[in-house]
DNA sequence: GATGAATGAGGGTTCATTCAT
DNA sequence: GATGAATGAACCCTCATTCAT
């Protein structure tokens, strides 16, 4: 995962995978635009952009959103999954890579951070509530947190960090602080997301 | 500001304001009892509750709240007017009572914290966008952004806090803290603004 | 209630009742106007016409219309409540003027056959199912079983009918019964409701 | 047609029809997959089941489903072709082997009744009305109108029945009886059919 | 001043039917 | 023959805001 990523994700076709089933061309081509339009979206409008302005950019009926991505949920995971993957890849790496836990907890961060900022609405959907975005969340959540939680311990066993934070109320604590860089690319959550690891170090107040 | 205030903030009728010409009684006793009614609203649903819902239990016409409120935002400020004077009066008098200026800087912040934590959907206005909290979302920051401003600025002369970080930013970081607070009252926003002012004592990594 | 009555049944007014407000002449207006265009649609296209059509021929919002009638079964009951309450009136005065109840309930029941046989759709909602429907059923059932079961009673007592069957059964059978009629003018619901009843005379089989 | 049919009326393979060409046994496979899927279907969730639910669960696409039944009504008749030829055959039988034409005249609605109320959506297409179902509806009264017809006539010939009610309008009637009884398992239409038929034998009042 | 009725754009979702592969 | 993707019209419902009374 680059640390500012294109934002059209590039999926690839699915390339006659497990089923064998190759066929679906036009329909390979439709999930494509489809993928390729909500991301250019949710860019400019956000993740919860009307399914038929997806569907007009994409030159599709509303139908055959539904058909691809039965829920919100399921469109806006579709885009971001290869990107959700990379972050969570990136975990163990950056461990292996950098010269300490608490570096690779900031660089994961970091990463972490570069993808919520550029993407409009993400960020919130962090924080509970909304059901449409309940199984994102859960995604997100899901695929993240053990890679947070993992850079989070070795941190501590380091004796770089004395907070015991959990993986979750950190991330959604990433998460609030980059809800306002998505809309204003002045924003500088980094920085603030800089202090709150930097707060880390520090012995409980 | 106590640091749990209770919440239907009692508004004083406004006597004889500028104009010398006090308001008609009725129009007082609606004012009044939209503010107290939006207040607990405000609680339970959010403050972008729809306007039908607030007048309906306030027991007046939708147009009642128009009149007095044009916008949304107008009525939040109201709603809440006392309390953000309570915390930007509190700024200073915290510099003076506490025994340093980054002591002072907590306990500040921390007031900061009850407040938004306590109003469903207030601490999400702080990041820009929405017009509709345009007007509210300068109030906030053009009443306590000073304040705050000045208590990072003693912090930053007595050598506590070696960040340079400017009050909006800082606070709308606080504001992301806090938005999954006022959702789930198990969460934590305290915990991680403590992080974060922590971070605050750091050398610059 | 008349044998045929005049379709688009014709509301009074509310003639500053209860509560002294009379005040809305053109809401009262718009639900007359709401009401004489469903009772038409109704005709035409069954009691479940699309909300737009409703909206769109009686010139005004679909928000109207939901102000005016929450639910589908509100805007039917007001269209044919009058009509109901003659019929659940009728009840007790045919049983006065009647040479017998055998003949009372005959004639109750063309009252409620006429009823029915006007409204396209309407005898389809007897039918136990779309939840749609279901405040518009309980209403009939509520106004309109207590008045035929007296009628089936008091056959019963004088001898003249033998089954003893319920007035739910009875009546869900006559709109079954209607159902044809109300989409084919020419559909003798009437003489299949003379069986029925004929039938309850005969010792049962 | 037993009282009770086994619901999946198990069709026999067209071997060699009129053309001589069988069809493609892969054919045969999904027709008969399709009769059986849709049977199950009709029964849970009515005639008017989602053409794609059929499809999905027979495991075929929903195009193989317009190919061998180009329209709603063609499946359905299909799917109960075979009660309806039982149903029809039973007429002449009853009326050879019943004590009198009345009593095979109750006989044979029996059947009709059991049929039609194990249909879930069934006895509402004798209603005339939506097209979808016009040639369901042809299809039914052709085969089985003149077979009540003569029905009605042998009781009227007889004496038992004084009524000179058609042969459509009687099995519309039966059909409305029984609508209820499709979705309501408690529904007793049965008596409500024995009640009309009954009604048959009184002089026309 | 107060009322609350009216507006009507806007958003989500379903499904019969067609047609390219 | 079979597939199932695509279409897109249709429907329901909500709500901020205006404005006549």
């Amino acid at each position: 995962m680059s640390t500012e990523p294109p934002q059209p994700d590039p999926q690839q076709p699915e390339a006659t995978s497990k089923t064998g089933k190759s066929k679906r061309s036009d329909a390979q081509r439709n999930e494509q635009a489809l993928l390729s339009v909500a991301a250019s979206l949710f860019v400019t409008s956000g993740v919860n952009v009307p399914v038929r302005d997806i569907a007009a950019k994409a030159g599709v009926g509303t139908g055959t959103i539904y058909r691809h991505f039965p829920t919100r949920s399921d469109l806006i995971i579709a885009v971001y999954r290869h990107q959700v993957e990379a972050c969570a890849e990136a975990g163990p790496a950056l461990l292996k890579s950098a010269p300490s836990p608490y570096v690779a907890l900031q660089q994961w961060t970091d990463l972490f951070v570069d993808f919520l900022k550029t993407k409009f609405g993400l960020a919130h959907v962090l924080q509970a509530g909304d059901p449409t975005y309940e199984a994102l969340q859960a995604y997100l959540f899901e695929r993240l947190a053990p890679v947070c939680q993992d850079l989070l311990e070795a941190a501590r066993a380091s004796g770089e960090v004395q907070s015991d934070i959990h993986p979750k109320p950190f991330m959604r604590g990433v998460g609030g602080l980059c809800i306002g860089a998505a809309r204003d690319p002045n924003d500088d959550a980094k920085q603030l997301v800089r202090l709150l690891i930097a707060g880390l170090r520090q012995p409980l107040s």
